[in-house]
DNA sequence: GTTAAGCGCTCTTGCACCTCC
DNA sequence: AGGAGGTGCAAGAGCGCTTAA
């Protein structure tokens, strides 16, 4: 970027003197606004490309109380959030949406829900941030008070436990349902459940779509565990599971790794994958694919996901509101760890 | 936080009306500097605390010329960049220093090191960042020009071909040679390196040390393959190693996820772990605890790693220089997946 | 097309008032 | 008494941009 004689970043000044005009001009020609000439204008144009300017964004917050940014905000250990590769894709999808828009994406990592809610604050305080993208709903969730509280225009990644912020969810109805219907199908009648952190509206919501499906069936839901999503706590519910006297067939897990750490568990416990037990796993990756057998999952498009949150957050910035918005319900992969359930005998 | 009477977020403005004094006088009240008297500095501070006050990014940005943020572009598909737990985890580290410096962490994902280039360049114009973290560094980087040639403060997170940038990097060489020590101790001699892409630096470096830890040895380094880091190429590169005249009894690869998809070739192709090959995982996560046999794995502080390189590109920003700095080396977690190689007959 | 005000802040300058030799 | 030296604040310019006049 060519630099003014004394080595600052160029300017609107800059390109006015090289121009011969005021400055007035130069930002009515570089904003495609009325009031000169299409020659001068031209110009203009010319000399900022070749400059290589852009408009400072601390200018233009200033005049027009936009911080053209946008915040995320992430209150779980890090470990956990490296463990899932939700995050990320989900990130990449916002910010496909958000960097074609110019407006940048503020990250910050924290521990719990009342240093997210200093953070929220500080930003909104300090006019860094136009509106938030609020993930892992809780479920008495104390960051929406404070959302409301400061007029904080923000959209939440899943369903909102009140429904005063406008939402952008996975179906998660359709999707525990596609998964019920598919085991039953096979010949499945006792399916459990592994769940995730309770403390989540998700994992309720979860959880009653699988009461919901599994009723309409016929069949009770009585197997449900909750976990923390590590692959320990996942080992654990397996194998409470496994040891109850009429142990489930089938097992749904809440994400990948536990339903991989479940196929350790039952070869540990001489329970034959898929024949005695079918396992699926609640998002793909990578890893479904590697482990053998390799496992049924859910596979959600998490990009699109980040996509539209991004889109219905900027419009809660520009219009004032945003309609909800649920995503296409994700598709069943089928690998090697469904199958139907052997005989047994009595 | 409270407003002022006409809906608005206060500024300094507010606070002087409020205390009656001028906006000079709270600024300087407010930003600890001599010029007010200690009464009329604590009646300002209390109000300011009052109405929640925060002064606007902005407005700093405006007159100081520092954008109290920092950038991120990663350049990876967004599957790679959710497969690796490293990722998240350095955010974590970076964050954890940044925002206790009321820094913020501008992240972007894109899909090449053009749109990195491109992002890099209208971040530094809008005057958006005062620096930027550069990861995955290239052999031949195209993004080094560019920093030089716009002047923007940035530190790599790993070594730096050139060097004309300050970096703050692992210790290859002692992780690496800590593996190869151990292997050749329990009676390894042909022992296999599975490295990550070729384009990096980063696993140009680690060639290079396991070429020399192994020359130390006075063995041979015949067997590096270079992969993508996904499954299917730690596979397929396992399989070849293993189909060799001469199979190698050991194999180390550069992540976690690639060391079980060997896990999987070994036990498809009837090669017993650890009895006949020993895996070693570049990179330990959950993954390596939850597989059969677990893996050995080398630990990185990737949190520390994080902290240090934004402590770095502060010092960067702020002094105009920064001493390069190593991260203490991993420390080698040994599991079930490796052990003295039986004896072949022959 | 220009001029000028204004966004929220920092920082230099100026000034009134006080104190002290 | 008169000037030097502080103190405690106000005034105003300026950062880069938009926009009304």
């Amino acid at each position: 970027m060519p630099m003014n004689p004394d080595g600052r970043r160029p300017t609107i000044a800059s390109i006015a003197a090289r121009a011969g005009v005021s400055i007035g001009a130069v930002s009515y020609a570089l904003n495609g606004r009325p009031g000169v000439s299409p020659q001068t204008r031209r110009r203009i144009i010319d000399i900022a490309n070749d400059l290589g300017w852009r408009p400072s964004v601390a200018a233009r917050s200033m005049v027009g109380s936009r911080a053209h940014s946008v915040g995320l905000i992430l209150a779980r250990p890090a470990d956990t959030l490296g463990a899932e590769p939700f995050f990320m894709r989900f990130i990449a999808g916002l910010e496909r949406e958000l960097s074609a828009r110019r407006i940048a994406l503020l990250l910050q990592i924290v521990e719990d829900h009342a240093a997210a809610i200093e953070a929220m604050r500080l930003w909104w305080a300090e006019r860094r941030v136009d509106g938030m993208v609020v993930t892992d709903l809780w479920d008495r969730d104390e960051r929406l008070a404070v959302i409301a509280e400061l007029g904080l225009p923000a959209v939440a990644a899943g369903r909102v436990p009140g429904g005063d912020l406008p939402s952008v969810s996975t179906d998660d109805e359709a999707a525990v349902a596609a998964v019920v219907d598919y085991l039953v199908a096979l010949g499945h009648r006792r399916i459990a459940r592994v769940a995730g952190l309770p403390v989540l509206n998700h994992t309720r919501v979860r959880i009653a779509a699988f009461t919901g499906a599994m009723r309409e069936h016929g069949l009770p839901a009585r197997d449900i565990l909750t976990t923390d999503y590590t692959w320990e706590e996942g080992a654990r519910a397996t194998r409470t599971l496994l040891s109850r006297r009429t142990r489930p067939t089938a097992i749904i897990f809440d994400n990948d790794l536990m339903a991989v750490a479940a196929l350790n568990v039952a070869q540990e416990m001489g329970v034959a994958v898929p024949g005695e037990l079918s396992i699926v796993a609640g998002d793909d990756s990578q890893l479904c694919a590697l482990v053998h057998p390799a496992l049924t999952a859910l596979a959600w498009d998490i990009q699109a996901y980040g996509a539209h949150t991004a889109r219905a957050l900027l419009q809660r910035i520009d219009d004032g509101h945003a309609p909800s918005r649920r995503e296409q319900p994700a598709t069943l992969v089928v690998r090697g760890s469904t199958a139907a359930p052997v005989r047994v005998a009595g």
